[in-house]
DNA sequence: TAAGCGAACTTGTACAAACAAGCCAGACCA
DNA sequence: TGGTCTGGCTTGTTTGTACAAGTTCGCTTA
């Protein structure tokens, strides 16, 4: 693990244990820099990393200060519901309602980047949180990992997990669009809920290390089963809103 | 303006303008540090910022790669509706239905970091884009900018930047909580749905340079509207999913 | 033909130095 | 008393160097 990791990880531990309660200020970067004995640019960086997760502020002149003291999740616990679900000390189980081999539409042949009409797996499944279900996932596959996804048990907890064990992949980025849905009938049905009742819905494209789109989904909460929770700054803004096409 | 940020900002165009594609390799830091005449350090400043902002994935030894090609916005954008109206085209419109002074609830003492019972402002406030009603705002101010708050005009287009004018105020920190929620009575009448149908549900707390809380709101988005969208990797992963309470 | 190896390339980490720019508090003055 | 100003502190920017670590691809070899 890198130096300034290892900084960033004991500021952060301090910051959540509450040595730095909110709107404290952090020591400077060459107290910092003399306390660990690193140079300046590694402490920097360090800091770098805790201002990217919002738990402090930084700005020129002025020593930084502490914004929240919350641990944020890695790209892993937001991608795979059963690893957030391991993390959080609740219960997931999942079900694969259907499965599907077909051509992929217009739109779909765009988020993986493959030719339209290919030949795409697409997977329904219902997920449990402590045996409630709370989300209806509609996955749809590129052809190149089909194979490897229709392998998995339909049972199977962790797919990011299987998949990493069997083929060896990693999910490295993601889009993710969140907006609020009516549920429709099947979904009523399967969630427990009324017909018309709202779902947050999470749609994301995932790719690869490489770049390469592994896999779109339309997700769909059942509304007060889960909350999404971004920090940002004027430094630093992943957020946007977009006008719903 | 820094010269990395120069720089980010001309490769950012680059991106958009499609002279690197989505998929398509970004040149070395190496070429990049010639072509610009910087050091290698600037250069990688340069494109962390892309790198942040999710337009690019980097991973050691292998060349950086394009993931996406659209303009991100920037925090004020994203914090104030009737700038990310205008950058977008639309026409935005606010009126105030009711403004009062009254004591902070216990949660809204901890988000504002007053004392509860301290007095705040809350206003309501219904939004439209090009004169559809799509957004109902019930903002909590904190005591210390009320006065400035209660001098605005009820129609003022925008708030935050009116705030910044007055008094010199500027946002930079917020914390997002998004998840989906049904339409009661009053907001159904307001944005023209039906009861019990879904609205985007987005809780902000927002505060200064300095970590102090100005703000926090409860936003309800008619669905279909807006759509929040974010970009994330396994180094930079802002957004998170929590269990509601 | 296919697996393996290695060299060249590319990004990541760490250190050092210097200057720029903004913040803050205490001193000073009207 | 109140405002201004200055000097020290702190973060931001840029350059340079060196090495570490991962990727890629062509060549060799079995």
């Amino acid at each position: 693990m890198a130096r300034y990791e290892q900084i960033a990880g004991d500021l952060r531990d301090a910051i959540i244990c509450g040595d730095y309660p909110i709107g404290a200020q952090l020591p400077s970067e060459a107290e910092l820099a003399a306390r660990f004995s690193a140079a300046r640019g590694t402490v920097r960086q360090a800091v770098a990393v805790l201002v990217a997760e919002g738990l402090v502020g930084s700005r020129q002149g002025a020593r930084r200060i502490v914004l929240g003291s919350e641990r944020s999740q890695s790209f892993a616990e937001l991608h795979s519901f059963a690893q957030w679900a391991r993390s959080m000390g609740y219960r997931a189980s999942g079900i694969v309602l259907a499965s599907q081999r077909r051509p992929a539409t217009s739109s779909e042949a765009v988020r993986l980047a493959v030719a339209p009409g290919d030949e795409v797996l697409s997977v329904l499944r219902l997920r449990r949180l402590d045996g409630e279900p709370v989300l209806i996932e509609r996955t749809v596959y590129a052809g190149w990992i089909a194979p490897a996804v229709e392998k998995l048990d339909p049972s199977c907890e962790s797919v990011t997990q299987e998949l990493y064990e069997s083929v060896g992949l990693v999910f490295a980025y993601g889009e993710h669009l969140i907006d609020a849905v009516a549920a429709g009938a099947e979904e009523a049905r399967l969630l427990g809920v009324r017909r018309g009742s709202p779902l947050l819905r999470q749609r994301r494209t995932t790719t690869t290390q490489e770049g390469r789109p592994v896999e779109c989904s339309d997700d769909r909460y059942r509304a007060g089963s889960v909350t999404f929770s971004i920090r940002n700054s004027t430094s630093a803004n992943s957020l946007v809103r977009r006008a719903a096409e």
